[in-house]
This record gives structure tokens, C-alpha cells and sequence, in this order.
DNA sequence: GCCGTTTTCGGCCCGACTGTTTTCAGTCG
């Protein structure tokens, strides 16, 4: 069982306890556990076998027991006695925004409301209005987010919101009142899937920054306004928050709302060792009363006693430890990127020529380019037959003579089948420069199947690097039921390095999956999977973001290696799989 | 339920906004 399935069954305690009206810092204490497993590198079985699942912060004895429970016994007692004192559709009213705890746990209580379409026909009918703390306005916020509801998943992939997010971030640095802004909360973090947008402001006058905000042409409707912060939802159909400070305290803003949650609380403990107290104002000494505003979140930091967190690992991990002891890691930059090891080139289902692929790799400074089309098995995304791979290896040779300057590789992005065999025989993949493998069909297999299938190909001596090892499209396809430790650990044994596939529609596998490898000792590599020669540039960065949110620096990354490094590691591999093939 | 450089008990991150209230509870992030 993963660390985010144990999650899930935590913050599901976590809801009934709240709907039951448990003590709210016991509801916290199940939630906090669950966001702390969910960012744990390390699997929480191992956790559990050594007795250590207690050394992490936030989990307890008595939380500790019921993981272990549950991961012996495959479900969880106690939140089966839990669900026996709530019915399961009671938690979906918590989805709606405006109703918490409270509110659900009367509706039900007090009016066996227990599932959203009861709760629809009750405000209709009126008979919510009257109930205290209900009024008409609650009445009809209700009916309008039930609406939303229904018309909107809870979040949205990032790329989704990308382009409109960094529209409006442009439109407030434009405003006269407005110094300084910035998207911060899940988007600065670089977050797979968002749930809203949380736009930062520096401002001379907030009042007037909020004005402007509420009538910008992609706001769709108003929320909430109030003198410093707005809440709106614009016509893309994600939600957007702008809060506004004083320029002198826009680090402390900053800070503040791009999180974690997790990394403020965890901030927020350290501060009140230090007899400080942080908010988006500033940082406040406790024994005179007196707030410091920041301007820069390194001011703020520093207060502390820390260095610079980069947004893209504060989810209360460990960064502040790390940042105490002066040891955060040389996160991966973008310019340490020396070549990509996927792309499509119009032999398969790409949209440029094997030269113009070339040409675009070398302009962006890189050392070597892999080119790996699609195997014959992929016949509706043009795989290539043996005869079109060989014409390709003849045209990449010639294509090497006409753009020096850059390592050329003629590799192949071979299909894993449903059995586990792979696509191409032995003999045409030990000709290839690289081989990289993949599972494109056949994704519903359960998960013994396709987890036997996964390890066949990570076991495969010709096999360098696992392409997109979950399949999942975000927002579109769930990942493959895959046992992902077992997994990791055969890449591990075999050195296949796994890929964090860029595509902006993929992110796989993400930062908190690509820190659980690292931490199993598998090597790692970032590539676009360009189908064309500008998703080359502009995917990488998307994939950059989820290296660094694994924690990972240019050391543990295949593709951050030098070209005479890279080959080395190939040729290495080559030929302990020619041992092993000719035995 | 968790946690400890004042604590094994008594705290637990902080502030804005809304709606329904005459001073605040609930929700959100």
C-alpha cells in the first residue's frame, strides 16, 4: 500500500471525525499525518517493518497503531466503526464550498440532509432558510456552488490555467497602484493540479489594486471583495484570490500565500521557538509587540535563522531542517540540462524532420539529442517497421555529417505489450544507440499484470530508461495500477533510469513520485517527449520543476551529464547486456 | 491526536471576509 493511499484513509478519518463535531485539533492531527505521509519519500511499510513510522513529525502512537493496522490487515478497523456513524455520501457536502464541518454535521444531524441532491431539493424548497446561521444569501451561495460543482472537477491540471494565470499576473504589474505581483500558492509551486489561483500583490494603494482586479476582462464574476483581497471567478473557470500589502511586507505576502499549508505551519512552530510570530505582514517579536515587515522572502527566511527555500519543495518535508542546517541541495536548474533522451520526429507521429530536430536541440546549447520514434506496434501513432527504422538510422547519420556540434542518437521509444515482451527483437535494439521503454496500450490491466509487465521491461538488459512510467494524462487518464516500489527497486538493481516525462499534460512521473525513486537509488532523467521542435524548449521547464520538487540536483540526473558521460554510462550498459544476452 | 530549549498538560498558525449577527461563528487558504 502506498504512502498516498494510506493518506487518503487518514484524511477520510480526518472528515468523519469533523463531521461527527470531534475536537478540531484532532481532526487536524489525522489531516496533518496524511500530508505528511503523502510528501514521505520513504514507503511507510519500511517505515513500519523498522519501527520508525513514530519518527516522523505529526505522527503519533495512536496514529502510528492504526497504520500499522492497516497495513497488516489491508483496511482500516477504526475507520470502519467510522463509517458505520456516517454515511458515506454526508462527506460530499464538504466539497461544496461555504459548508465545513459545522454546517454539514447540523444539515444532517438536524435535518437528515446526507448527499448533495438532498441538499439541492432543501435550499430549493426553501427549508435551509431560518435554520441558524442560514439565511437567504447562504441559501442561494449554496444552490450556486452545487452548480459549480457539478459543472467543474475540484482541480484542473496546471497547464490547463497556465496561460491565463500568467495573463493576469501581467495585467496587475501593469496597474499604476501596483509595484510588484506575482502568482504564488500551487502554481509558484510548480503543482501538478491546482484548485485555485493566488495572485500576490505589492501596492501603494490596495483599495484601488482590488477595484481594478474585480473588472479585468477574464474575471467572470465577483466572489468576494473586501479593501485588501478579492476572491473572483474568472471565465477560464478556475477560482482566483489577489491579496495586496504595503510594498515593504510584499516578501512576507509572498511567503505567506505560496505555502504549503504544510511548510507556513512547520514555519510558524520554528518562529514561536524563537519567541517570533510570522503572518503576510511581517514577522513579529512577541515580547515587544513589534512586526518587521519584509520586503523579500530571503528577509524572512533570515529571521529565522534559514536560508532561501525554493518554492518548489516547501511542502513541510524536511526543507526547514535542511535549511537550518544550511543544507538545502543545489536544486536542478534548467541550464544544467545537457540534451533530451525522447522525441518524435515525422518518421512516427512527430510534426519535424529528423535535421530540423536537430537543428532546434543544438540551438538551445544542448550536447546530444536522442531520437526515438515509435515502435511497430504503435501502428496509429506511425511506429516505425524494421525497414523505416533502418532508412531512419541511415538519414540520422547523414543528418550527424550535416549538423556537427551535437551528439545525434538513434534510439527507439519501444512499446512494452501486454505480456511484458517488447515491441522490437533483441537483435535491432542491441543495434541502437538508446532504447527507451514504455506502456502505451493496455493500461487497464490489474495490477499484478501490469506491474509483472512494467518489471519484465525494467529487467530487460537492452532497456535504458522507462518512458512515463505511470501513463497517466492529467485530467484524463488515470496512471496504470502499477506497484511502483517494486518498481523503483528493480530500476534500482538493473541502473535503468527513469524518466520524468516533461509534457506539461504529463508530469510523470511528479516531483513527490521522481523524490520516493531518488530515495530508492534509482537514477533519473528529464525529457520533453517532443513532438515537435518547440516542445523541446518550452516542455522542459515543466519537467525541470518536477525534478527540483524531487529535491534532486544535476548530479542525479542521466541527462545533466556531459556527452562523453553519457556515452560512457550507454556503452557500459551495452555491454553488460551483451554479456548477459550471449550467455 | 501530537508535542516539548519555560511545558508530560495545555497548548495547538494567522488573518480576511461573509452572513447573520449586534459581537461573532464558520469558512477558507
Amino acid at each position: 500500500m502506498t504512502n498516498q493511499e494510506i493518506a487518503q484513509v487518514l484524511n477520510e478519518i480526518g472528515d468523519r471525525l469533523d463531521i461527527l463535531g470531534e475536537d478540531s485539533f484532532k481532526v487536524g492531527a489525522y489531516r496533518r499525518a496524511a500530508r505528511v505521509l503523502e510528501q514521505e519519500p520513504y514507503p511507510a511499510e519500511a517505515l513500519v517493518a523498522e519501527g520508525r513510522l513514530q519518527e516522523l513529525r505529526g505522527i503519533g502512537k495512536a496514529i502510528a497503531t492504526k497504520v500499522a493496522d492497516l497495513l497488516r490487515e489491508g483496511r482500516s478497523p477504526y475507520l470502519e466503526r467510522l463509517r458505520e456513524q456516517v454515511p458515506d455520501s454526508v462527506t460530499e457536502l464538504l466539497k461544496v464550498p461555504g459548508i465545513g464541518p459545522r454546517t454539514a454535521g447540523r444539515l444532517w444531524r438536524e435535518m437528515g440532509i446526507s448527499n448533495l441532491a438532498e441538499l439541492e431539493a432543501a435550499a430549493r424548497s426553501g427549508a435551509l432558510r431560518g435554520k441558524p446561521g442560514i439565511g437567504g444569501k447562504t441559501e442561494a451561495n449554496i444552490l450556486a456552488a452545487i452548480e459549480r460543482l457539478r459543472a467543474r472537477p475540484d482541480r484542473l491540471p496546471l497547464f490547463r490555467v497556465y496561460d491565463v494565470a500568467r495573463a493576469v499576473k501581467e495585467r496587475l504589474r501593469a496597474l499604476p497602484s501596483i509595484t510588484d505581483a506575482d502568482a504564488a500558492g500551487s502554481v509558484r509551486r510548480w503543482q501538478p493540479t491546482v484548485g485555485d489561483l493566488d495572485f500576490v500583490a505589492a501596492s501603494t494603494d490596495p483599495p484601488a489594486a482590488i477595484r481594478a482586479f474585480v473588472q479585468f476582462p477574464e474575471v467572470g464574476s465577483v466572489v468576494a471583495q473586501g479593501e485588501t483581497e478579492a476572491r473572483v471567478l474568472l471565465s477560464a473557470g478556475v477560482q482566483a484570490d489577489l491579496r495586496t500589502v504595503h510594498p515593504e511586507a510584499y516578501g512576507s505576502l509572498l511567503q505567506h500565500f505560496t505555502g504549503s499549508k504544510e511548510h507556513n505551519i512547520q514555519l510558524r512552530e520554528l518562529a514561536s521557538t524563537k519567541g517570533l510570530s510570522i503572518s503576510e505582514y511581517g514577522v513579529k517579536r512577541l515580547s515587544t509587540g513589534e512586526t518587521k515587515p519584509c520586503a523579500t522572502e530571503e528577509d524572512v527566511y533570515r529571521m529565522l535563522g534559514l536560508d532561501l527555500i525554493p518554492p518548489e519543495i516547501r511542502h513541510g518535508s524536511g526543507e526547514i531542517e535542511a535549511a537550518a542546517r544550511h543544507t538545502l541541495p543545489k536544486l536542478v536548474a534548467h541550464a544544467d540540462i545537457r540534451g533530451d533522451l525522447q522525441c518524435h520526429t515525422t518518421y512516427s507521429d512527430g510534426s519535424a524532420s529528423v535535421l530540423e530536430m536537430a537543428l532546434a536541440a543544438k540551438d538551445l546549447g544542448y550536447d546530444y539529442l536522442a531520437i526515438t520514434d515509435h515502435s511497430p506496434g504503435r501502428a496509429n501513432a506511425g511506429g516505425l517497421t524494421l525497414e523505416r527504422l533502418q532508412q531512419q538510422a541511415a538519414e540520422v547519420a547523414e543528418v550527424r555529417r550535416q549538423v556537427p556540434g551535437i551528439t545525434l542518437l538513434h534510439g527507439s521509444e519501444v512499446d512494452i505489450r501486454a505480456d511484458g515482451s517488447l515491441d522490437l527483437p533483441d537483435e535491432v535494439l542491441a543495434r541502437l544507440d538508446l532504447v527507451v521503454a514504455a506502456v502505451h496500450s493496455a493500461m487497464g490491466q490489474p495490477r499484478e499484470r501490469v506491474t509483472a509487465r512494467v518489471l519484465a521491461a525494467v529487467r530487460h538488459p537492452l532497456v535504458d530508461v522507462l518512458a512515463h512510467p505511470t501513463g497517466r494524462l492529467l485530467g484524463e487518464r488515470d496512471p496504470i495500477d502499477l506497484d511502483l516500489d517494486a518498481v523503483f527497486a528493480a530500476a534500482a538493481e538493473s541502473g535503468v533510469a527513469l524518466e520524468i516525462n516533461a509534457g506539461p499534460s504529463r508530469l510523470d512521473l511528479d516531483g513527490s513520485l521522481a523524490r520516493q525513486a531518488h530515495a530508492a537509488g534509482v537514477l533519473l532523467c528529464v525529457n520533453t517527449d517532443a513532438h515537435a521542435t518547440a516542445h523541446l524548449a518550452s516542455f522542459m521547464p515543466w519537467g525541470v520543476a518536477q525534478a527540483r520538487r524531487a529535491w534532486l540536483t544535476a548530479d542525479d540526473l542521466l541527462n545533466c551529464r556531459p556527452a562523453p558521460a553519457l556515452m560512457e554510462w550507454l556503452a557500459a550498459r551495452k555491454k553488460r547486456a551483451s554479456a548477459r544476452v550471449g550467455r
